[in-house]
DNA sequence: TGTACATCAGTGAACGCGCGTTCACTGATGTAC
DNA sequence: TGTACATCAGTGAACGCGCGTTCACTGATGTAC
């Protein structure tokens, strides 16, 4: 699907006995631990071994680098916040009731991110580097197409091309908010919150009326 | 105003003959190449230092490390980007107006980057770090904040904290949407800055209305 | 206007350190019969 | 069920490299008189 960088981060061997699951889920929890007390750019392989307790030819057997490891961890991260979405139908004819979809959405998302060890700055990590950023592209692209299918369900008039537009723009600013809460910790989070479902919920009704629809809930 | 982080970015010495002035815009000229080239992480200053046919020292007079020419380098592209904001009066009563405002200056806006050597990597490595993203941080509060006495010398009922935080929001998702522009460079532009516009004049719009006065223009 | 001197700007060479990476190895786990 | 063997998982020690950083220095620029 993504194009093949140059710095491989794929994993050198698929583990094939429990132990070797732990020492991989070993090598991810002290990462991500590091992440909280140095952060990403002061991270080293080297660093994240002698956390773990084990000598660096442990970690290479599984991981080439830093960033494939960290890679893994932003692909777990994002993956829990996903499947928050596969939990229920957030897009309905029932705009209210979208709209407080879309608002418990991003407070679950907020919440799996904080319950997540270095959640934030695993976040943070997915835009500092191309491999990285790609890892937080293809995800939010996979979101922005399932929303899209939802929408054309519903409405099946609209242009595709401009549902997926929206619908990516849409998942770009939920992101941005959700990072935004955590940089700007003295903000009140939920009027931040508010303010961003409302966006959001703006957003669909936009692409909805602008196709020549009508809708019913146009508070 | 920003709390003082470990690592130090101030600059060393203030550059006191026009040489040294030149020696300064040359690093900054052979960072930026040299982030395009190969990016955020593999920079370091030895291989700025080669890039402009300096030695050692000659950076380390100027800067203490890698952080504090991107922190310049930031700070530049900030500027020049928020410089656009001071040309003319951005919000009016006309809400209309005020829409092609927004349009233009994310246009603008994203003009700006591309002109910028790096300027779409100067904007991603100021998530990388906490040094550079309070960098960003405060560029983003300054906006806010500007746009907010705008907001209020317009409307003075508008509570003060509820105005900034949905231009706090605003400025976060416009900025946001310039780095999906840039990293998303397959979809359409025109038709994400469109949606964009719609979204942060909805903003504006929805402030206004929930403090209880009528907009002219509701279309 | 010229000269002597002070300050500023950049050099050349060197350093210790932690990084990523590899080697041949030992010990642990699983499996065939 | 027990044993012999194959495969997998992790060790210990070592390496070359480029990093950030510093030193005493030379040469360039500015200035006082």
């Amino acid at each position: 699907m993504t194009t093949r960088l140059k710095p491989v981060t794929d994993r050198r061997t698929a583990p094939h006995q429990k132990r070797s699951q732990q020492t991989v889920d070993l090598i991810l929890s002290s990462a991500a631990q590091l992440l909280e007390e140095i952060g990403f750019e002061r991270l080293s392989t080297n660093l994240i071994c002698k956390q773990a307790g084990l000598t660096p030819p442990a970690l290479y057997r599984y991981y080439p680098n830093k960033y494939a490891v960290l890679k893994d961890l932003g692909e777990r991260l994002m993956q829990g916040q996903n499947a928050l979405l596969e939990e229920q139908t957030w897009i309905t004819r029932d705009l209210e009731r979208t709209r407080e979809s879309i608002r418990a959405l991003l407070i679950d998302t907020i919440k799996v991110t904080r319950a997540t060890p270095a959640g934030i700055w695993i976040m943070r990590s997915l835009h500092a580097t191309p491999i990285l950023a790609n890892v937080r592209l293809d995800s939010h692209r996979v979101v922005a197409r399932y929303l899209t299918d939802q929408v054309l369900q519903l409405w099946p008039q609209i242009d595709q091309a401009r549902a997926f537009h929206h619908m990516r723009l849409g998942v770009e600013l939920g992101y941005a908010t959700i990072e935004m809460v955590f940089d700007e910790s003295e903000l009140d989070e939920r009027t931040i919150v508010e303010s961003a479902t409302d966006l959001l919920t703006r957003n669909l009704q936009d692409l909805i009326a602008q196709s020549g629809f009508g809708v019913a809930d146009d508070r």
